[in-house]
DNA sequence: TCTGGGGTCCTAGGACCC
DNA sequence: TCTGGGGTCCTAGGACCC
C-alpha cells in the first residue's frame, strides 16, 4: 500500500480499477492443470504471430505480451504456445463481470479482463473503498481461481497505475509478489507520478514517447513543467490538453457504463501473403460472412464498409464507402468490399486483409432493407413473398448505386490502369465486373 | 530478433449546405 | 466581380489500448 493511511473515504478514492493477472494464460492453466508451473503463452504461431498473454513463469524468461512469438520461443524454447480459445475467455469474463455487478452497477468494461468502477454510489451503504476492493479481489480468487490486481484512486489515471503497481513483478528474473491492492493517497500521488517515465501515462505510446523524448521530456516531472499551449502546438488540441492534465495528475474521464460498439471487423494476417485481386476477394468474402453474422446477432445494420490492406513492407491502406442505407448480409458487404479492393493496386503481396463495418443503425431504423423470414400461413407466404421480392429489388438497386459510386470515385485511376494494360486491361476489368456483380451480388 | 486481432479516438482535407 | 464563416458528413491515415 502506497500510503500510510489506506482506509480513505469514498470521496477521496472513488475510482477502482481491477486487472486480471495474465488472463488468457491463467484460463488455459485452469482448464488443463498439467500446465501449472510451466511457461504458458497464448498467441499466434511462431511465424507472423505475437504473444497475447504470458504466464509469470514465461515472463521470468523476459517474455511479454505483444512480443513476436518467434522472439518468445528464442528466449524460452520450452514455452507452451497455445492458439487461444476466445469463447472460453469470454465465459470467464462474464463471470468476472457478474461478480463486479454484484457490488456495483456502475462499472465500465475494458477488454475482457479489466474494469473501472465508480464507487460513489456505495456511499449510502456505508461502505469503505478498501473493504470493497479486498472483497472483490477475494471473490475473484475464490470463485474463479483467478488472481488480479486492484487500484483505488481519485481518478482513472491513478486507478490504472495503482492496479499495475499492485501486481507481481519480475526483478532480475525472480518473481516478486505484489500487495494485491494499492490505494493512492492524494498527499503523495504527485511525487509518485513525477518519478514515472512519460510512457507510463495512459495514451502515451511508442510514437508519442519518442516525440516527447526528442523534446527532452522523458519523465512526467519534465512534462509537468511545460505549458499546455506548448504541448498543444506539438501534439494537437486533444493530446496536448490531455498530456498537460495527466502530468498534473488530473483526469476528468468518467466511468462509462454500457458503451455501445461503433465498429465491427475481421482482420487476418496470412501465413503466406496473398497475391492479386482474386485471392483478396476470396478472403474478403470469408471476412464479410463473419462480420455479417455478428451484425445480425446484435440486431444492427451498418452504413459504412471498409477494407484494410497491409502489404509485406508494412505499408497500410484503407478504403471505405458509406451508403445511405444499412446492410447486414454477407453478399452486400462482400460486394462493396470487392468493389473497394478493385480500386487498390494489388501487384504487391498482401500480408493482412481486413473487412470492417461501422456507422450502425438499429435494424428497424433502416428504410431500405432486405426482408427476412416469411409468414406462417400460405396466404402470408404469398403476400410477404411479393413484398420481399420488391424490397429485395430496391435493396439491390441501392447497393448497385453504392458500388457504382466506388467505381466513380476511383474512376480516373481505373482508366489509367486499363490504359496501361492495353487490350488485356479491358479483359481484366471485365473479370472484375463479374466478381462484383456476380450471381451472389 | 520483426511485429495479432479486437477495438476507440483524433486530425486534416474536401464537399456541400446555409 | 470577389468574397465570409459555421456546421456536417465523409474519407484516409495514424496512434493508442487490451
Amino acid at each position: 500500500v502506497l500510503n500510510s493511511q489506506p482506509d480513505l473515504s469514498l470521496d477521496q478514492v472513488p475510482i477502482l480499477h481491477i486487472d486480471l493477472d495474465s488472463f488468457f494464460a491463467s484460463v488455459e492453466v485452469l482448464d488443463d492443470p498439467t500446465l501449472r508451473g510451466k511457461p504458458v503463452c497464448v498467441g499466434g504461431p511462431s511465424e507472423r504471430g505475437v504473444i497475447a498473454s504470458a504466464s509469470y513463469e514465461a515472463r521470468q524468461f523476459g517474455v511479454r505480451s505483444g512480443m513476436p512469438s518467434s522472439w518468445a520461443l528464442r528466449l524460452c524454447p520450452e514455452i507452451v504456445l497455445l492458439p487461444g480459445r476466445f469463447w472460453r475467455y469470454e465465459e470467464y469474463s462474464e463471470k468476472f463481470h457478474g461478480i463486479v455487478a454484484d457490488v456495483t452497477p456502475n462499472y465500465e468494461e475494458i477488454g475482457l479482463d479489466e474494469v473501472f468502477c465508480d464507487l460513489r454510489g456505495l456511499h449510502l451503504l456505508g461502505r469503505r473503498p478498501l473493504e470493497v476492493a479486498t472483497q472483490l479481489r477475494g471473490r475473484i480468487q475464490s470463485e474463479l481461481n483467478l488472481a488480479c490486481g486492484v487500484g483505488l484512486a481519485r481518478n482513472k489515471l491513478f486507478g490504472k497505475l495503482a492496479s499495475k503497481r499492485s501486481k507481481p513483478r519480475v526483478v532480475d528474473g525472480q518473481l516478486v509478489a505484489g500487495p494485491g491492492v494499492v490505494v493512492v493517497d492524494r498527499a503523495t500521488e504527485i511525487e509518485w507520478l513525477n518519478e514515472l517515465p512519460v510512457g507510463a501515462l495512459w495514451g502515451v505510446g511508442p510514437a508519442t514517447t519518442r516525440h516527447l523524448e526528442n523534446l527532452g521530456l522523458s519523465m512526467v516531472r519534465d512534462l509537468a513543467r511545460v505549458d499546455e499551449s506548448t504541448l498543444i502546438a506539438h501534439f494537437g488540441e486533444s493530446l496536448g490538453t490531455m498530456l498537460a492534465a495527466y502530468a498534473r495528475g488530473e483526469d476528468a474521464r468518467e466511468v462509462e457504463v454500457d458503451r455501445a460498439a461503433k465498429s465491427i471487423g475481421r482482420d487476418e494476417t496470412f501465413g503466406q501473403s496473398l497475391v492479386g485481386l482474386d485471392q483478396a476477394v476470396v478472403a474478403a468474402r470469408a471476412h464479410a460472412g463473419i462480420v455479417a453474422r455478428t451484425l445480425r446477432d446484435r440486431q444492427l445494420m451498418a452504413r459504412t464498409i471498409s477494407v484494410k490492406i497491409r502489404f509485406d513492407d508494412w505499408d497500410d491502406l484503407t478504403r471505405s464507402q458509406t451508403m445511405p442505407f444499412g446492410v447486414d448480409d454477407e453478399d452486400a458487404i462482400a460486394s462493396v468490399a470487392t468493389a473497394l479492393l478493385t480500386t487498390v493496386d494489388l501487384s504487391r503481396s498482401v500480408r493482412l486483409l481486413g473487412v470492417h463495418v461501422s456507422n450502425f443503425m438499429q435494424r428497424n431504423e433502416n428504410t431500405v432493407q432486405l426482408a427476412f423470414g416469411l409468414g406462417d400461413s400460405p396466404t402470408n407466404v404469398k403476400v410477404q413473398a411479393e413484398i420481399t421480392s420488391r424490397e429485395r429489388q430496391v435493396a439491390r438497386e441501392a447497393l448497385r448505386e453504392a458500388i457504382d459510386e466506388v467505381r466513380h470515385r476511383f474512376g480516373r485511376d481505373a482508366v489509367a490502369v486499363a490504359a496501361e494494360l492495353g487490350d488485356e486491361g479491358i479483359e481484366v476489368r471485365g473479370q472484375r465486373d463479374r466478381d462484383v456483380f456476380g450471381p451472389s451480388a
